[in-house]
DNA sequence: AAAGCGCCCTGAAGGC
DNA sequence: TGCCTTCAGGGCGCTT
């Protein structure tokens, strides 16, 4: 379940370990993802050389000589740099066999993630080009969520999770966002205030910029361990603990369906 | 334009 | 124990 800090950790955790190395070959053994992976990928990227790792919102931009590689981890995508030699195991879908005799693999048991090759502007693409503001910069704040809620009438929780207001808030962290903020997650958009949403602004900030943080310490063992380590060092206040009491000494964490998601919070500190 | 929902897929968890 | 059902989740894209 990567959300953006597991994102970034594996930006920042692959980044090292491919920067200048060149592509020797690609190796597609399931091409059909969320869409399927094009054959100018294994076609064009060999012999081209990786020179960064960047992120937008959760997808990562490989950037090579002529294109862009772009691939999204969905729900259960990992990505790992190893040996060339290392045993191909179930769900391996992609391997990108670099000179220096390891390999960039991608493993993906539910296979809602994507991989595209990009000419051009990454940034235009179509899945890229509409996309909000990053949450951890200045472009996102409490008076941007406030000029983009105006007339809305679907549930904040559905707001800030909508990709067009703001990038990289999945459930986990919307939940724990409205929590810090202390906002009702079905409250309508539309209808909550400035304060209110600087508040809220700067709850998405602390939350994503912690978990980020954490999923750091992941990134010296980074290669052969588990991805999810970092995750499950976060201290959730009110994702996944329905029925259990709120930390703030409320009272019992209440689980309710908003949007189609499952949404945890505390019917009294959050109004 | 905005909102709601179906769908892609597999593994884990729950029920009987 | 084991089978079957349900659920989880990101996010695109279609429908209303």
């Amino acid at each position: 379940m990567p959300e953006l800090p597991e994102v970034e950790t594996t930006r920042a955790g692959v980044e090292p370990h491919v920067a200048g190395q060149r592509v020797r070959t690609v190796i597609v053994r399931q091409p059909q993802l969320r869409w399927p992976v094009s054959d100018a990928l294994a076609r064009d990227l060999p012999g081209q050389t990786i020179h960064a790792v960047r992120r937008r919102a959760k997808y990562l931009l490989f950037a090579a000589d002529t294109g862009h590689v772009c691939l999204h981890l969905g729900m259960s995508g990992r990505l790992r740099v190893v040996p060339a030699d290392t045993p191909v195991e179930t769900h391996d879908h992609v391997d990108i066999v670099l000179e220096n005799d390891t390999l960039l693999r991608f493993n993906d048991a539910r296979r809602f993630g994507s991989l595209f090759w990009l000419t051009g502007d990454p940034h235009e693409f179509s899945l890229l080009s509409r996309l909000g503001p990053e949450p951890l910069s200045d472009a996102f704040d409490g008076a941007w969520l406030r000029a983009r809620s105006a007339g809305r009438r679907t549930a904040v929780k559905a707001f800030i999770m909508d990709a067009a207001v703001v990038v990289g808030v999945g459930n986990i962290y919307a939940c724990e966002a409205l929590h810090m903020a202390g906002i009702h997650p079905r409250r309508t958009a539309g209808r909550i205030g400035r304060a209110r949403y600087e508040r809220l602004a700067e709850a998405i900030k602390q939350v994503l910029a912690e978990a980020i943080a954490v999923g750091g310490t992941t990134l010296r063992d980074y290669i052969g361990v588990d991805g999810d380590t970092g995750y499950f060092q976060l201290s959730l206040a009110a994702y996944g603990r329905e029925g259990q009491p709120c930390p703030r000494g409320c009272g019992p964490i209440r689980r309710e369906v908003i949007g189609q998601r499952s949404t945890f919070f505390c019917p009294v500190c959050q109004t």
